[in-house]
Parts: structure tokens; sequence; C-alpha cells
DNA sequence: AAAATGCTGTTGCAAATTGCAACTGTTGTG
DNA sequence: CACAACAGTTGCAATTTGCAACAGCATTTT
């Protein structure tokens, strides 16, 4: 496998990743009555215990209004916590509800499955190298700059 | 590296690997004045060359109305051409106008230029262990299922 | 040949998602 | 105190989406 001179053959399979894992994110979302945005925004908020709205839009590139609404749709669901914060009463709490809860670790806990098992179909001698490449895949694609077809530059930081 | 034993450093990793790259094809798709959905299906059709609407449909993972509606728009800006299948009428034919074709090399081109970037970022003694663990995973994940939540089979095939 | 079945694609409809802009209420600054 | 800046909410309109019913064509059955 040498003679890596092009991003076709890149482009080609993190295209069928993202797919399939896409497709996989959306399963996992329907599969408990909630949306896909609503199933990552109950990761988000499981993860971080407590953040405010517009963070949590930042963090899922959604618009404040789109994540507040969404907020609401959890909390009608009763599955998040919106609290005034005390010291600052601009800011609003967010915080999973135990149901919400129950939800977040079913999502970690059959993502961790799926992951695993991924990882015991690699076989033993290239799961290191396979991680480490996923890592030098992260840090370049973290900080990388994109120029679209108009010569704009999308920073995705 | 050493010691894998669960999934979550994989899961991790592929998550800000396809939040990335998810944002990247948003971004390619609003610069055309297209919709990701429209941006999606003008390159399944540039590189089919031809395709019908259940085909596509399926490539894509919607409902074949989305998708007629979804042609229907690339239709009225010019971009793609629906005719009738000559040899069994229930069939149509769908295919890229020069327009789309000038869009498709645009988004072709932007992503190779994207990739090649990223390749070319990676340490020229890791690029073939890069490319052979992507080549790994791609061949687990295709072909492997996925138990969510409630015990559902998902099958990405 | 006629009827029945099955397939491809389209349309009516209703629900959900989303972003923009204007707004309310809160905090910090000059 | 007045004013600007900020967090979040809401009105609105456009878009997207899937389900179900439908029309047209092709293949199979009778």
């Amino acid at each position: 496998m040498n003679n890596v001179t092009t991003g076709s053959d890149l482009r080609e399979i993190v295209r069928i990743l993202v797919k399939n894992l896409g497709l996989l994110e959306k399963s996992e979302a329907c599969c408990c009555g909630v949306t896909l945005t609503q199933c990552h925004a109950i990761v988000e908020i499981g993860r971080l215990k407590e953040i405010n709205l517009n963070s949590l839009a930042e963090l899922l590139n959604l618009n404040k209004s789109t994540m507040s609404r969404t907020i609401d749709n959890l909390v009608n669901q009763s599955l998040v916590l919106r609290e005034v914060h005390t010291e600052n009463r601009r800011y609003i709490r967010i915080k999973l509800t135990e149901k919400g809860n129950v939800i977040f670790r079913g999502i970690e806990q059959s993502m961790e499955s799926y992951y695993s098992n991924v990882i015991s179909l690699v076989s033993g001698d290239k799961k290191d190298q396979v991680l480490e490449s996923l890592h030098i895949l992260v840090g370049i694609v973290k900080t990388n700059k994109f120029y679209n077809i108009n010569g704009e530059l999308k920073n995705y930081g």
C-alpha cells in the first residue's frame, strides 16, 4: 500500500465510515423515541452533567432558537430539567432528569458495546495501529481548515 | 498504546471525525446553493452517470417520495435531467446537466483537495499505516450489525 | 387476450425541523 | 442612570421528511 499521492482513497473510506456511522446514530436515536438532535443533546448534557443553552447550541452546531425548542421538547418528555441559574439569571442550567439519565446510559452502553465489538474484530496485532491512526487523523482534522468551491474559508476548530 | 479493552477510545475519536467531517460536508453543500441532501444526490448521480429514483433513494437512505421531490428541485435548478427510460417506461433516468456537472466536479475537486491536504499532513512513515487502518475499519463497519437499546437488530450492509 | 399482481415514481397531507429577526429580561460598563 | 452586551424565547416562514394513496407500466396468471 504505497504511493498515496491523492486524497481519493482517504475520502472514499471516510465517506463510507461517516455514512455507516451516521446511520448507526440515527438508529440509536429512533429507538428511544427521540430525534437525532435530541439524542445528541442528551449525550452532551449527560457527559457534562450541566450546561447552558448557548454552549449546547454551539456544541451541536445549531441556532440557539432551535436549541431552545429542542430543550422544550426534552423537558416535555421529562428527560431534561431546565432551571434558571441562581448566580446569573440570564443563564439556564440544563440537566438530565433521572429518566433522561436512563436513556443516556442506554445510549452510552450500546455505543460502547458497538465499538467494543468493532475493536474486537480488528486482529490483535493491528489494534494499536488502528487506534494510533485514528488519533493522528483526529489531530489533523480538528485543526485543519477547509476552502470550499467559492474559496471561502471554513474553519473547523 | 496498549490494553484496548473497551470501545470508548474508538467511539470518541470516531465521534470527532464524524462531527468534523459532517460539518465539512454541510459547508460544501451550502457553498453551491444546494442543500445537503441535494449535494449528496449530485455526487451519487455524478459518479454513476445515470441512476433511477429508487436506487438513488436507497443509496441516500431516503424515502422515495422525498427523493422524488429532491429531484424536482434539482431539475428546477437545471442541475439534473429527468427522462423516462425508453426500454422500461416505469423507470426514469436521472442524469446531471452540464451545469450540474460543473457543481459535481467542483465538489469532487475541493473534497479531493481537502483530503489530499489531510493525507499530506500525516507524517510520511505513517501514511500507509493510516490508510490500512481505515480500510480495516471500513471492512468491519460495512459488514457489522448493531443491536440498539431495545435489542432490535439494525443491519448496516 | 383479459385480469390480476407487482413495481416505479408522483402527489396530498401533516408533522417536524430549522434559522432569522424581533423581543424580554438580566448583567455589566461608562 | 443610561446604554450596551448578553442569554434565552417566540413569531414566522421556508424546508424537509415520511406515510399513504394514487397513476402508469410491465409481468404473470388465468
